[in-house]
DNA sequence: TTGTAGGCGTTATCAC
DNA sequence: GTGATAACGCCTACAA
């Protein structure tokens, strides 16, 4: 078993042109029986199999799909990376995963590095910086030279492509009815920036509109707006001790898991004295104690969908492309413990 | 913008050869200044960029690096990710990231496919199936045909490459001593079969090293092996009852905080009742009440190193190649609340 | 200063 | 039934 075997080489071995190696192994009826068998059995001990390399520029398609994502450390994002790992696989695509580590250089840099040729289409949810910055000529111009992109989750209204994002607004709209139905009325929000479109901006207008709804005013100092994941609870928990709040509504499951940390400094009981529910199905929800209710995002089905999304565009043979489309995957409750 | 440009097309439009342009690109001096400047500036107008696949083909080498993990949904997995990242971007490398899902059969598939001329040599850890079946033949094959790899946490024997792991051994054994010197006497550990190599045998062969030389003795019934993730812990529950332990040493994060569970259910306070300290320095143990004390394996480093050693290797241009080695990431200590 | 030719591995078309 | 050729996009040694 030695370095990787060739056409060529084969048909060195048999004395016959490349072409004739490479039909035989393609059963051409072109091909004489005996030179067929021949050419297939020392191909199968060799242990012959086309160079995909040479494959995708003859073909002019990779079967590489191309993710970038901010990060796959927290659950959300990898369970979409499973998502789209286990379509990519089972339809015969590879994927090839970079990180833009939240910042808009690192997204444009990867996106420019994979678009040269590495992938047939992208896959990808906007960072941080880059909903920052809302510069998103990156993201136009892969798509003008005719490589389809499938948004996810972050996404913005000035790309026009596919996208497959979840109902952030209903999300949160749904978590905190849950919270008034169990007859909590001083109900906080721990949130993020407004730049942070869906987390931050849609979550807390669900959160208001379910209030309103509710007949229940509206309390600013309810609204606490956490920039990332060190920041200073202290606020929090000062509400907590001046018994402003019975419930918190939190929009990522870690703000959720330091909610009841602070309840539990300030001796408060969760779910009793301050019921907590938050966002994302992930790991520490199942884990913490007590329990996390929790929206679940489906992110695993977020990144199927989005993966289906794309091969089917990238595999579709008819001239005129199919208009984009936005699929809403639909947040589910997940009662436990904590509310 | 329109779709992408290629050498031959620049070449037409200016009515000159293919290599010209090529070479003009380069900034070759065999080209004329004014040639060059004119094909550099179209080029720069129309954004060339070199065809990866083309030249992947060229130079017989992708710059891709193939990753093969069981799954990224859990911590350590997805930093040791996160770590081989940050290596290879910045040493120009890609990252094709596939998922075993802890099966032999993926794990086979995934590797042959990739090692068909998409990527230039492996990072992997076994999957469970492959540790259970004992079957290596894939990575042999891969390595037999002078694509590298670098086996990290989970390593077996058999095959004979570079190695990146931690010291289970001895952070199981760091851990348990931890314990004692608390004054723990009565230890469990909550691990796994044996043929979870690293992280059953070594870490369970630990902890019996931490007792014995602690004058200790081991009390079989003390040793609680799960299997998976949703096994029965009522074993456990009924050891604390029965108020057999008095600390717990889990060899996963996830076995960690359940322990902590049924001790509350217990009635028992952590960590003065029972202390329990866990493995993997993951958000689980920095989020869960009481926070978790841990052995952090370092992930980021583990998949930072691999990816080094790997280029490194690739990039070898001397003829003989470097002996194997086997890097060992010393584990740590991170003291929290529950031990 | 510019161009030609060959090659990387594969496949498809067409010729013998 | 088999083989030569061109093409995918790029690079480079060698002509001209």
């Amino acid at each position: 078993m030695r370095k990787k075997i060739t056409l060529k080489e084969i048909s060195k071995r048999f004395n016959v042109s490349i072409s004739t190696v490479s039909k035989a192994l393609k059963d051409s009826p072109e091909i004489s029986e005996r030179t067929r068998k021949l050419i297939q059995e020392f191909a199968k001990e060799h242990n012959y199999k086309p160079n995909n390399i040479a494959l995708s520029l003859k073909n002019q398609k990779t079967k590489n799909l191309g993710i970038v994502l901010p990060e796959i450390q927290h659950f959300f994002f990898s369970s979409i990376t499973t998502g789209i790992e286990k379509c990519a696989t089972k339809r015969g695509y590879n994927v090839i995963i970079c990180i833009s580590n939240e910042t808009f250089e690192k997204e444009v840099i990867n996106m420019e590095m994979l678009a040269n040729g590495s992938i047939d289409g992208f896959i990808m949810a906007l960072s941080q910086g880059t909903q920052k910055a809302g510069d998103f000529h990156h993201i136009k111009e892969v798509i003008n030279r005719g490589m389809p992109v499938v948004m996810i989750d972050r996404v913005t209204e000035e790309v026009d492509c596919d996208k497959v994002i979840i109902d952030d607004f209903k999300g949160a709209y749904d978590a905190v009815n849950y919270l008034i139905d169990q007859g909590k009325k001083k109900i906080a929000i721990l949130t993020m920036p407004d730049y942070m479109g869906s987390v931050g901006k849609l979550r807390t207008e669900g959160y208001k509109k379910a209030l309103r709804d509710a007949g229940i005013e509206i309390d600013e100092k309810r609204i606490v707006k956490l920039d990332n994941f060190y920041n200073d609870f202290e606020a929090v928990e000062a509400l907590f001790k001046e018994s402003e709040v019975d419930a918190v509504f939190a929009v990522t499951e870690f703000f959720a898991v330091q909610a009841i940390k602070m309840a539990q400094k300030s001796g408060l009981k969760t779910p009793d004295d301050i019921a907590v529910i938050g966002f994302t199905d992930g790991i520490i929800s199942k884990s913490s104690s007590p329990s996390l209710t929790t929206v679940s995002q489906h992110g695993e089905e977020i990144g199927y969908r989005a993966a289906s999304l794309l091969i089917d565009r990238l595999e579709n043979e008819s001239d005129e492309e199919p208009p984009y489309t936005k699929e809403i995957i639909q947040t589910t409750i997940v009662k436990r413990e904590s509310a």
